[in-house]
RNA sequence: GGACGGAUGGCUGAGUGGUUUAAGGCGGCGGUCUUGAAAACCGUUGUGCGUUAUGCGUACCGGGGGUUCGAAUCCCUCUCCGUCCGCCA
């Protein structure tokens, strides 16, 4: 969430940043909300000053109030409750504007107006003149790992059953990937998977996406599509320790909707409705989230390679930015079977946009500041499973297991 | 799911309608004393909002609503925690 007196006293800088990604804010409605928001607060304040005093004065004197009296007192309290009333109404209108601006981008950030304006900046290996093999939908039922029927009967379109070598891989890949973490640092951490709407507020996912999201109506419990929702309300309201970074990773089942995306990408498992993903995320002194962000895209790197993948990183530029992001690289691996790059990864600095939708705070010599949070998956694993099955593609129809991995199956190809 | 008991500041713990805009204790911070430390003593202590801003005002005792001139205190409701019972991987 961005800072009310922030925006309207910087206006011009942020709306020109928050245009840049194609947002237009209601800049005289919030102010005028605002104004009036001020007025009611002063005029309350004053109100209830006045009463408190009287009261007081009412509580000390050992003699009963006068009728008289105890009408102008009420009176002045049926006054409050009209005022208090009105404000929560402008602060409930002003509250919803603010909780869907987008984060201000970094300055840093290309400016550009969707998805082909973003950049490539690495690329791992050149893909050109490899040999085509066959698409994962068809190398994985072959091998007797994936089965999209079985998905369908029990759960419709877009789920899928993953059996025998095809989910003890997933396993190994998450297993490998949260030591992997464990070892730089990161605290793991097991999260609920479904969460209060407020966790959702938290995140950036609500108010404005939620038909990407799947909810439980009986509970008001709403489905994760990443625990980066989880995490980053690890520390929901409070003033935490000044001890940076903090830093956590979590393997959780990730849920979506998926409903602004129907018809594309459907064949396999590219985009589903559930899949398992591992993913970091931090709590960074503002000072040095910019050099935290490097560090993860790095670390997200260094998994492609042990794997073996060919990838590449791309820069989003403002367009193409996710709601809650100041900026965004995304790292995509490449499939050979669907000659595709998919994207693996996305590691974004939210700044303090998020610390501000959950009250998350630290103290620094009596000054209370908003710390800033990054995430980055590490990795989603469906689109590793096809990269690696597609890529490792023997001519007898085998696929060969990552070195890397290879402890953790205890087998070296799926066959 | 049922019965009962709870929820007060960083922690502990008083407070059943008006000097409680929350006692006492612990912890934290600052100071006195000391070569230094401990002890003792003195002072201090949270968050949000508004503002004419070294200050002042206001709100906050789990959340929401109600009664009242006035609510931490009384009433309703929800949430969470504990104990016991039932159910269950």
């Amino acid at each position: 969430m961005i800072d009310l007196n922030t925006l309207i006293s910087s206006s011009e800088n942020i709306l020109g940043k928050l245009q840049s990604r194609g947002e237009e804010i209601p800049l005289d409605n919030i102010k005028e909300l605002d104004s009036k928001r001020k007025n009611l607060i002063q005029e309350s304040d004053q109100l209830r000053s006045f009463r408190n005093s009287e009261n007081k004065r009412i509580g000390d004197s050992k003699e009963k109030p006068s009728l008289e009296h105890i009408n102008k007192m009420r009176d002045i309290s049926d006054k409050l409750n009209k005022i208090n009333v009105n404000l929560i109404d402008i602060e409930s209108q002003l509250n919803e504007l603010l909780l869907v601006i987008p984060n201000v981008p970094l300055d840093e950030v290309l400016i550009g107006n969707d998805e082909t304006d973003n950049k490539v900046i690495f690329t791992k290996e050149d893909v050109k003149n490899k040999k085509t093999t066959k698409p994962h939908w068809e190398i994985a039922p072959n091998l007797g790992i994936l089965d999209m029927e079985q998905g369908v009967k029990l759960a419709g379109s877009r789920w899928y059953v993953l059996k025998g070598k095809g989910a003890i891989l997933q396993r190994s890949l998450v297993s490998w990937m949260l030591e992997k973490h464990n070892k730089n640092g990161y605290l793991e951490i097991a999260p609920p998977f479904l969460v209060k709407e407020e966790v959702m507020v938290g995140s950036g996912n609500l108010p404005k996406f939620s038909d990407l999201l799947y909810r439980d109506i009986e509970e008001d419990l709403w489905l994760i599509p990443t625990s980066e929702v989880a995490l980053n309300s690890l520390h929901f309201g409070e003033i935490i320790p000044h001890e940076f970074p903090l830093k956590y990773v979590s393997h959780s089942q990730c849920f979506r909707r998926e409903k602004a995306a129907a018809g594309r990408e459907t064949r396999g498992i590219k985009r589903v409705h559930q899949f398992e993903k591992v993913e970091l995320f931090r709590f960074e002194l503002p000072e040095n989230s910019r050099d935290a962000f490097d560090e993860m895209v790095k670390e997200v790197q260094l998994l492609c390679d042990e794997l073996g993948l060919i990838y590449r990183s791309v820069e989003l530029c403002t367009g193409d930015l996710g709601f809650q992001s100041a900026k965004t690289i995304d790292i995509e691996v490449w499939a050979q079977g669907s000659q595709d790059w998919l994207e693996v990864s996305s590691i974004s600095t939210c700044t303090d946009f998020q610390s501000r939708r959950t009250k998350t705070r630290y103290k620094d010599e009596g000054e209370i500041i908003y710390p800033h949070t990054l995430n980055g998956s590490a990795l989603a694993i469906p689109r590793i499973l096809i990269s690696i099955l597609e890529n490792n593609l023997q001519d007898d129809g085998s696929v060969l297991v990552p070195k890397v991995l290879q402890k953790y199956t205890g087998f070296e190809r799926i066959d």
